[in-house]
DNA sequence: TGACATACCTAGATTTGCTAGGTATAATAT
DNA sequence: ATATTATACCTAGCAAATCTAGGTATGTCA
């Protein structure tokens, strides 16, 4: 079907960047957290997802020492990245009404 | 991230059939319908989650002839698939959910 | 000092859906 | 009559998305 996956974890990714930025593993946390450990985003999952973000200009990454000494490499949503972000939003709500318009009928 | 991708495609078959008996292509047709054409599934999609339905006893397939005289192929919903329907719309919930949630926070 | 949390990364497998082909019949247009 | 389109089914192989399972390294706490 028509983009059947919407690209979950990318658009994910984007929505927690619009709200500040931040960096992988905090994406991790985050994610569970907002989504009450629905969402268990695997480093395997989110790590070649954030770079593909990077390549293709949605994202700018730089580096920031975190008060532990460690140094963290945080992601900035860019212009291009916002454009994207509203994009995919449409789609999933396009799609996720499709899904419930599907499913409502059922009982009809 | 935990059952990130929900069988989608298998939601929907199980949930047309859950209102009542269908062959295939009426699927297709009725998906598109339903969804307002932001569905439209691939027979490549659906056949053989079709058969994979029916391997696992959530469907069962018999043959009826058309108006037209040809020999359609129904499916109907077992007990086991309607019980695997009830599961799938519980998971859909649950995750649209979490989407939105993570959505909605976006503008915190 | 040993275990665990933090923080990043990648190769390869798996799953899911799509592309692109095939067969065959019925309806419709030319 | 005949060519095209819609109906109706099918499968092999490709592509994309995510996960598994590993690796490296540092900081924290019992």
């Amino acid at each position: 079907m028509k983009k059947q996956s919407i690209e979950h974890t990318q658009l994910l990714i984007l929505s927690l960047l619009s709200s500040r930025d931040m960096y992988g593993y905090e994406m991790i946390l985050e994610l569970a957290r907002r989504s009450q450990n629905v969402f268990e985003m695997k480093e395997g999952t989110l790590y070649p997802v954030l770079h593909a973000l990077e390549k293709g200009h949605y994202v700018e990454a730089y580096e920031q020492e975190a008060p532990t000494g460690r140094v963290r490499k945080y992601y900035r949503l860019t212009k291009k990245g916002r454009g994207c972000l509203a994009e995919e939003r449409g789609a999933w709500e396009k799609y996720a009404g499709a899904v419930n318009a599907v499913l409502r009928a059922e009982a009809t």
